[in-house]
DNA sequence: AGAAAATTTGGTAGTAACTACCATATGACT
DNA sequence: AGTCATATGGTAGTTACTACCAAATTTTCT
């Protein structure tokens, strides 16, 4: 690696450093992009070239979470055991969120605060599981492939938005992957009241 | 009704069809607030009390047809069978939207075009299934209620974005309520790779 | 009917996120 | 060392949105 790249690591790593002792000390609203330029001493138009909205600045590091797991989900062979392959998913994305747990509640708790941070976090989630889906479609065969596999997708979505939300509301309770494991019993298991089916 | 609450109705329709009118027309990011206000013939400064945000001037009706069908949960008896009962919600939606097919598929057309509004129509569903959770909740007896609730409340918004996007995507497919079937069908008959269970 | 009160409206001034663009500086390569 | 590619910082401008105030309009009270 390359003088060049390591500095870009180190200028976008000290102005997402910086962004969040701001946001988490005086609020996402209260804090202006020149403030974060400034406290990182780099102008406001470096600031934009290395994340393009202020909501980057809060979103990255769940965002990187989340699409590596689903791109090493691409990369695996196309026999793999799809029921297998999607708890793999889970595990995963909960792995990389756990690296950094301080870092997750904080997100969460700047997107309660603010509107537009929550809005950003839910496109992050909703684009995913739309990747998610074409990945799982190819991988479908028989009727309805893209229906099957849109179902799929949200109820793996679904599991780790609940268990991610359990876990950043009481810090101390039961592992993240217990709670997945839980999840996924309960959805297998009949334990969760859904719509009935009747014409 | 007196006057006055007509003549708020009146504006607040004007105003939101003009502004669809001029992003079908030339896109959500190419159309400005003023532009809106001049067509809608109001000042900027009203046009704002009615809409907050621009993206608001987009999603009123589909946030509209999610809250109006949530309210009708929540008035509900508490002896109500909760899997009967979801699938009404599910089907009050599902009828709340097809009441202005245009509408909506102008809404998901805008949303793929412009990331804003994606992220705030992910919010809204977002804030509706967060809703549905804590009415769930309250409804519920026995062990890790919030946690089921919440796995329960995201099945249903699934089933609901899937079949609207299905529907959106195909128009001449099939009926709404029908796919709400199949997927409910899919869900608890198993048909879907759900991931797996193992500690 | 007419005056007073409440509310809606439109306009002004200002903030802050973001864009387009250009000159300068800084690593990379021969 | 010199040239090339890229990263940086600054300037000017657009636009969404806020706070505030004076005029207009609807409702209410006498």
């Amino acid at each position: 690696m390359g003088l060049r790249e390591l500095k870009r690591e180190r200028t976008r790593r000290l102005i997402s450093d910086k962004a969040f002792e701001l946001f988490t000390d005086h609020g996402f609203g209260r804090t202006t992009v020149e403030q974060i330029a400034a406290a990182a001493e780099v102008g406001p138009s470096t600031l934009y070239r290395y994340y393009p909205t202020k909501e980057t600045l809060v979103l990255e590091f769940v965002e990187d979470s989340m699409f590596g797991a689903l791109n090493w989900f691409r990369e695996q062979p196309a026999e793999l055991d799809l029921p297998d392959g999607l708890q793999s998913v889970i595990e995963l994305v909960l792995d990389q969120l756990e690296r950094n747990p301080d870092r997750v509640r904080a997100v969460y708790e700047l997107a309660g605060q603010t509107a537009s941070v929550s809005a950003h976090l839910a496109e992050v989630t909703w684009r995913w599981r739309n990747e998610l889906t074409v990945e799982l479609a190819g991988r479908l065969a028989g009727d309805s492939v893209e229906f099957t596999a849109a179902l799929a997708a949200g109820a793996v979505m679904n599991i780790i938005e609940v268990v991610v939300q359990t876990w950043v509301d009481n810090p101390d309770g039961t592992e993240v992957k217990d709670l997945a494991h839980e999840a996924m019993g309960l959805l297998r298991g009949g334990g969760i009241p859904l719509p009935t089916v009747q014409a």
